[in-house]
RNA sequence: GGGCUUGUAACUCAGUCUGGAUAGAGUGCUAACCUUCUAAGCUAGAAGUCGCAGGUUCAAAUCCUGCCAAGCCCGCCA
């Protein structure tokens, strides 16, 4: 339909000697921030600088030259000061979008921007210490829901989870003999352990030290770490999978323990690495654009007893993953910005490229009216899976209220994700559990509700497949779901763009309103065009159905 | 001290990339609406120095500069 508009204007543009091209006609115009304004606009102002006109003259000069519209295309063509109003055909819109939807059905709004490449995607990555906090799942909600959308657009994605399971964290757990814990005592034993390594130097060397025998090949040790790693992993990957989310492979730290002799040849030859006099072996960054964000412009890379730190190794794990697949990218938290930089840097001396990089803000909690952030290491977290009972247990509740059956699980698995997928990845979320358990308005299971509403409806139809599509007038409820609705292969576009799901959860919310708005307006099972009302209905259905998919929201047909 | 991010209604946010018509939602608050396709809903109302100050522009929440506040990071954690 913008085509048209363009085409016209283009011409009437032409016969009044302004020069301008098709493509800047459309970047011109734009959405009226309401339908009575009409469904295009064209503004003015811009023109008025070239002939000294004012813009309210030009727009009624333009409006004559375009004269008689067809009526197939467009109801009315005013003008409103300096704009020019488009009142496209709106039953043919209305008709057009639905019909298109209800053909491509799960597939609406899918293009091939993949064209089938291999993606790879690294998230959440939690050290292997204990059960993930709220903020920590920050990541692989939003990563997942990346993961689906890349998916719908033709890539062929394979998801992989960095288990750091090298680390001082696990070192202090393997001090504490915690090699036969369960997982949910884990937590406990951590925090215990790590407020003794942090007051007392005997311990820290401790660590170190287990640390040490760890990378030279002890090998009591070094099953006890792996033992409290695999406990650690096997309980994060349940309560994951609680979430819908699942990885392809799990790739550990420890198997690059011990091959640092080629990374550290090939850095040597770009004269950057040294060594201090503590020996430890580090990398100079002066000289890169990032130089400036850091006190002194270096990285260390390994310890001075010799043994390798995390960046060493996450040096060779990139360079592993950049062999693998053509697309790559990793999901951060904001801590890391920094720190993914310097690697960036240290891998563009050896002309190795990087992953894409989303980063997200931290989740913080309320304690004692104060937004703090969460720390394991301190016990000031709310753990995911406590949130995730809460939340269940509130949406069990509700059914019992309503006495309908539905699965609480996936109400509250939707309400979580929800919650986190609306706001934008760099917003700080200030968590709050009471809120949190609000049902009302901008939440999972409102936009959950609408999708049932809509299958309620349907459900109710004896034959839902008649092909004809009767309209005899269009409501402005039914004429605003339908732009929505129009609109999702752009959301869904830019939501990959801006490697950004809350754009896809914003949407999903916005359309499930206009569909409440238009189920109180317009009846359906008792319309006169009940053939229009009940495809809207569909279409509905399946572009709410695909957003939610998106987002990683299970749907539910009743609540 | 430096870098990045954020600052919009009492609270939580959308809108900022790509400048345009009266700045939008939700929660909470005030008033209505359930013998009618699910009231986890709908309608109406009150509520805003778009952090502050300059600048660019016909036009600034949106772009530029400076400042303020919060969060994160800046040498042997990962």
């Amino acid at each position: 339909m913008k085509t048209e508009v363009v085409i016209i204007l283009k011409k009437a543009l032409d016969e009044l000697n302004f020069e301008i091209k098709e493509e800047e006609i459309s970047k011109f115009l734009e959405i009226p921030p309401t339908s009575d304004m009409g469904d295009y606009a064209f503004p003015c102002f811009f023109l008025s600088s070239r002939i000294k006109k004012n813009p309210h003259e030009i727009a009624v000069e333009i409006r004559e030259k375009l004269g008689n519209f067809s009526t197939e295309l467009f109801e009315d063509i005013q003008t409103s000061g300096p704009y020019i109003n488009f009142f496209i055909n709106r039953k043919e819109l209305a008709k057009n979008v639905v019909n298109q939807i209800l053909t491509s059905k799960d597939k609406f709004g899918k293009t091939d921007i993949g064209k089938r490449k291999k993606a790879l995607i690294e998230h959440t990555s939690i050290n292997p210490n204990a059960s993930p906090h709220v903020g920590r799942t920050r990541n692989a909600i939003i990563a997942d829901s990346i993961v689906r959308i890349m998916t719908f657009l033709n890539f062929k994605p394979e998801v992989h989870y960095y288990v750091n399971d090298v680390s001082k964290q696990i070192a202090m757990l393997v001090l504490a003999k915690a090699e036969n814990l369960k997982f949910e005592s884990m937590l406990k034993k951590y925090i215990a352990i790590s407020t003794k390594v942090k007051n007392s130097k005997k311990a820290e060397k401790q660590v170190f030290d287990l640390l040490y025998e760890f990378e030279n090949g002890n090998k009591k040790v070094s099953g006890k770490f792996k033992k409290i790693t695999k406990t650690c992993v096997n309980g994060q990957k349940k309560i994951l999978a609680e979430l819908g989310i699942h990885y392809d492979f799990f790739d550990y730290e420890s198997k690059y323990l011990r091959n640092y002799k080629g990374i550290l040849s090939k850095l040597e030859a770009t004269k950057k690495l040294f060594k201090d006099k503590d020996k430890r072996i580090i990398f100079n960054l002066k000289g890169t654009p990032i130089e400036n964000q850091m006190k002194s412009p270096v990285i260390v890379l390994t310890r001075s007893d010799g043994t390798g730190l995390y960046p060493l190794r996450d040096l060779l794990y990139t360079i592993d993953k950049m062999k693998i697949a053509e697309k790559n990218l990793i999901v951060l938290g904001e801590d890391q910005k920094l720190y993914f930089q310097q690697i960036k840097q240290i891998l563009n001396s050896i002309n190795i490229t990087s992953p894409e990089v989303v980063h997200y803000s931290f989740v913080l909690i309320q304690k004692k009216g104060k937004s703090k952030k969460m720390s394991t290491r301190k016990g000031d977290i709310v753990l995911l899976k406590d949130f995730l009972d809460e939340v269940i247990k509130k949406a069990q509740k509700e059914l019992d209220k309503r006495k309908t059956k539905a699965d609480a699980k996936k109400i509250g698995v939707g309400a979580v994700k929800y919650a986190i997928l609306k706001n934008n990845n760099n917003k700080i979320i200030n968590f709050d559990l009471e809120k949190a358990l609000n049902f009302e308005g901008d939440t999972g299971p409102y936009i959950l509700y609408s999708y049932a509403r809509a299958n309620s409806i349907l459900k109710k139809i004896k034959n839902p497949k008649n092909k004809k599509i009767e309209m005899l007038s269009l409501e402005k409820q039914e004429l605003d779901l339908v732009k929505k609705l129009s609109i999702f292969p752009d959301i869904v576009l830019n939501s990959y763009k801006n490697l950004n799901p809350s754009l896809i959860a914003n949407y999903s919310y916005q359309l499930s309103k206009l569909f409440n708005e238009f189920y109180h307006a317009c009846p359906v099972i008792k319309s006169e065009q009940k053939s229009f009302r009940i495809a809207l209905v569909q279409a509905f259905k399946h572009v709410l159905g695909n957003s939610l998919n998106l987002l990683g929201i299970d749907k539910i047909d009743r609540m």
